[in-house]
DNA sequence: GATCCGACAGGCG
DNA sequence: CGCCTGTCGGATC
């Protein structure tokens, strides 16, 4: 059910109803389930004894009322909500009433206005107020309605090739321009519409010519317009290059041609151009219809990229020089310097936010200069506000001629865009808000620029972000002032095609480690590179994985070293729009910039915090980065994988599937066992595995069970990617067949961050743990208390991948770097004792899972206190002072590992040297 | 809808 | 051979 679907439906209702069942036919128009209103309407569902009241729990709360003053019904009514009904609706089939108990709204209009206000009841169908706020509705109904539009046209003219598609899409955005001007005055009311209607056949024959030739009369000053019939000459010049290509249109019919009206129909007025485009671009391509502008930024989102990247400074500016008429006026010429780059526009969201933002200060300052003047002739009402203002700065106001004209042009923005429709409704956009703050300055000052002819366009360019030279796109010219901007796209490692590994490797250099970048990466160090040459600032709304785990000490030392710093950051939050699926992933907001000593800015949520230097984890902190590192150190035993199945599931057993299993052959037992992963250890669950070592291989597939189970997962790895493919000789067994000699500690790998402690424990040797946790064979029980300590746990925060925001434990990251000290055997003994204790502790809860016993917020004090004594033994292998504090544990962590890593580096040169000597003495 | 953990693919070291 | 990550995926309160 869609936008369009439902006003649609509301009208058909409105025009002709029943009282019997009009209640229960506007509860089907916004597509709650035909089985639950059957059960209303005979009362199964109905929670209201009262006759003519109708309560539906969440839902609705209803009543006819005919005699009383339906206001007051109605307020009784909401006052007294038992069942958290969602609206309540009072009506005598005339007036119509109706309150939304969620937001308060009210609606009081007469019932056949009913489906002017249809979104009033959108929250039934699942889409809630505060979201199409933001997504204004005329977007998704006019991008609904495009999209009908767009399928109709295509199915008489196929697209063969790219210069097919071109065409269709700069003819999709000439129909959109026109559709947009006719109803805000660019044209004259309706004007392209009506022609249509009145000018063409019903069957839309001769529309493709038609068209053909009123775009060419749009590109064609009035002076060579030559015999035209009045109704095409009545049609302005607009110019700019939208019309400038002649291409062909494409053929209608007479459904395609109604389409086509009934769009124009639409007030195109309220069409919003900061967003409408991404809307557009989700019809016209459907594969992403279904996630309908999922990857779109919210203004919000935009917003936290522009504000610190340079419109927080302009402000205040502004307010700095408030009583400096001079000032000003500079401001408005470093207004008219700046240049704003989006290297991955789409269809044109930040540039066309950025441009009316920077429109709106430009009118505050034109406004305020103004006021000035006005003061010094000593005739304004405000006078008394600017009274603080000396004499002196207002006369030499009066002696500037404020111009009432923008000094912001088009021209200043810059993108590019793979995507060729979205990168012609992004300039298209930018028009379109061009000549709504045209409206809006002439609003304010009486005068403006007229918006026809269109002037010079924004420059967006199509083609590959990664492959183009940025300074070819945007260049800097003298006493430009440039930032990059935007919402690159995102895409890990291994989802990315092969065209995008050469993408990254070209914009690299092949520098190791590339290859395990996000996409992303790309647009950093070019953005980077761009600004260390010239004296530019770059944001962009990213993934945080780009911040986290290996990936941060891949990508950061290389931005470093071109002498960029994080000037600003927003730490990761949810990536939220109100796209109906939405993508589940974790951003974070981060501004680069030529290294300077300002302050810089952390943003936590609503908090800001002012902060010397910004780490490559958006911390405060100094720029050190975690790498990866092969082998633990001082000792330590290796921490390894669990064991990867791979079976689809074939090679594990739940606990019924074992004991049918052991019922026909109890011999089987000795192929089966206990298996774990993350979630079996931490809430207690079984499984199974049927782990077959090679000797007893044959043995094993004797039996016929055991031989189908193998059997299904050849089948299966046969159809899985390269690994899959390698190990189907194997399928009797797992990817990886590692197991204890003695015990084996496991460690969970993906796990909340909520808890104090990492869980660890102990397991049995004949139980197998799968890769969903991390093990070490045949442990000394220290490491236990090593890794189950506070802080381990703050260094794991600190350094660990993430799956959304949840820790991703690694071993070559956060523990083969985890900086401890070489201990005594006294020591040992000491966290040993620690770790029995809390083995103990837990074994006094032992109905309780793991899960529940770690909860932070119920943990059991008895483990509390064990935890408690094994931290002091593990901190005191540090120093004797205790810590105190999280943050001075990790501050001295990453001093500890800056200098294990330089004593390292130190060994490593004096070790080459040594090498080279002995060659030169041979 | 918040919370928390799973499994596979695959390139790199 | 081991490992890290996912504009991830899904189950469960």
């Amino acid at each position: 059910m869609n936008i369009a679907q439902i006003e649609s439906n509301l009208q058909n209702l409105i025009k002709s109803f029943s009282k019997e069942t009009f209640i229960y036919d506007l509860l089907l128009v916004y597509g709650l389930p035909k089985a639950s209103i059957t059960r209303l309407q005979k009362g199964n569902l109905n929670l209201s004894k009262s006759e003519g009241e109708i309560s539906w729990k969440k839902k609705l709360r209803f009543q006819e009322e005919y005699s009383a003053d339906l206001h007051l019904t109605i307020s009784e009514l909401a006052q007294s909500i038992k069942h958290e009904e969602r609206f309540v609706i009072v009506t005598d089939y005339v007036l119509f009433l109706a309150i939304d108990t969620k937001t308060g709204e009210k609606l009081d209009i007469e019932i056949q206005d009913l489906p002017k206000h249809f979104d009033f009841f959108l929250p039934w169908a699942g889409m809630e107020k505060a979201q199409h706020r933001n997504e204004n509705p005329a977007d998704v109904k006019a991008a609904e309605r495009m999209a009908k539009l767009f399928d109709e046209i295509k199915k008489d003219n196929p697209v063969k090739s790219e210069e097919d598609s071109h065409a269709l899409n700069v003819f999709l955005t000439r129909l959109l321009f026109c559709f947009f001007a006719e109803d805000t005055h660019i044209f004259q009311d309706g004007q392209f519409t009506n022609a249509i209607s009145s000018h063409t056949a019903v069957d839309g024959n001769d529309l493709r010519p038609y068209l053909e030739s009123l775009f060419e009369v749009l590109n064609t000053a009035s002076k060579d317009r030559k015999d035209l019939p009045a109704y095409l000459n009545a049609f302005p010049y607009v110019n700019g290059g939208l019309f400038k290509d002649s291409f062909q249109a494409p053929e209608f019919n007479r459904k395609s041609r109604q389409l086509i009206i009934d769009a124009g129909e639409m007030n195109w007025k309220d069409i919003n151009p900061d967003i409408f485009g991404s809307m557009f671009q989700g019809v016209i391509d459907p594969e992403k219809r279904g996630s309908l502008g999922a990857h779109y930024t919210s203004v919000p989102n935009i917003m936290k990229v522009i504000e610190p990247l340079f419109l927080d400074e302009f402000k205040d500016e502004f307010e700095k020089a408030k009583h400096n008429p001079k000032k000003l006026n500079e401001l408005l010429y470093r207004l008219s310097k700046i240049k704003i780059f989006d290297p991955a526009c789409g269809s044109g969201n930040f540039l066309i936010i950025a441009y009316k933002e920077l429109r709106k200060l430009e009118i505050a300052i034109i406004h305020h200069l103004q006021d000035l003047q006005k003061a010094a002739a000593g005739f304004n009402s405000k006078s008394e506000q600017l009274s603080f203002i000396p004499k002196a700065q207002l006369s030499l106001a009066a002696s500037f001629q404020v111009e009432l004209f923008s000094r912001i042009q088009l021209s200043q923005f810059f993108g590019i865009e793979i995507d060729d429709f979205a990168h012609e409704i992004a300039q298209l956009s930018l028009w379109l808000a061009e000549h709504q703050m045209n409206v809006e300055f002439h609003r304010e000052f009486g005068k403006t620029s007229p918006t026809l002819p269109l002037k010079e366009a924004g420059k967006i360019v199509c083609g590959n972000a990664c492959r183009l030279d940025w300074e070819e796109v945007c260049p800097k010219k003298e006493g430009d002032e440039i930032y990059i901007l935007g919402n690159p796209p995102y895409l890990g490692a291994r989802n990315q095609s092969l065209l995008q590994k050469k993408d990254l490797e070209d914009v690299f250099s092949s520098a190791s480690g590339t290859n395990s970048l996000d996409y992303i990466s790309a647009w950093f160090i070019k953005a980077a590179i761009y600004n260390d040459k010239n004296n530019s600032h770059a944001a962009f709304v990213s993934t945080n994985s780009i911040i986290q785990g290996e990936q941060a000490g891949i990508l950061w030392p290389q931005i470093l070293a071109v002498n960029n710093q994080i000037f600003f950051a927003h730490t990761s939050f949810l990536w939220n729009n109100s796209a109906k699926n939405q993508a589940a992933v974790y951003v974070v907001i981060i501004g680069i910039g030529k290294a300077s000593v300002k302050k810089k800015k952390i943003f936590l949520g609503d908090n800001v915090k002012m902060v010397e230097n910004i780490s490559p984890y958006l911390t405060e902190g100094s720029n050190t980065i975690v790498g990866k590192r092969s082998k633990p150190r001082n000792g330590l035993p290796s921490l390894v994988f669990g064991n990867q199945g791979i079976d689809g599931g074939h090679l594990i057993l739940s606990n019924e599937e074992r004991k049918s299993l052991l019922n026909k052959n109890p011999e089987l037992e000795k192929f089966i066992r206990p298996l774990f992963g993350a979630e079996d250890y931490m809430k207690n669950e079984n499984r199974w595995c049927i782990w077959i070592n090679e000797r007893d291989k044959d043995e094993a597939l004797a039996f016929p069970e055991i031989q189908k189970r193998v059997k299904s997962v050849e089948n299966y790895r046969k159809g899985g990617g390269q690994v899959a493919r390698s190990l189907v000789n194997l399928s009797y067994r797992f990817r990886y067949i590692h197991e204890a000699k003695r015990s084996t500690l496991i460690l969970p790998r993906t796990t909340t961050e909520r808890r104090d402690y990492l869980v660890v424990g102990f397991l049995d040797k004949k139980n197998i743990v799968t890769d969903a946790a991390q093990v070490i064979y045949d442990p000394e029980p220290f490491v236990f208390g090593l890794l189950s300590s506070k802080i381990h746990m703050i260094w794991v925060k600190a350094t660990a991948g993430r799956l959304k925001m949840d820790i991703r434990y690694s071993n070559s990251i956060c523990y083969n770097n985890f900086p401890f000290p070489p201990i005594s055997d006294q020591r040992k003994q000491e966290i040993t004792q620690c770790v029995f204790r809390i083995l103990e502790e837990r074994e006094r809860h032992s109905e309780k899972t793991l899960a529940q016993l770690y909860d932070p917020d119920k943990m059991p004090e008895g483990l509390r206190e064990a935890h408690r004594q094994n931290d002091l033994a593990i901190e005191r292998c540090y120093r004797s002072r205790p810590f105190e504090s999280d943050e001075e544990r990790l501050e001295y962590l990453f001093k500890l590992y800056e200098k294990m890593i330089a004593e390292e580096k130190v060994k490593d040169s004096l070790f080459e040297k040594e090498k080279k000597g002995r060659k030169v003495k041979k």
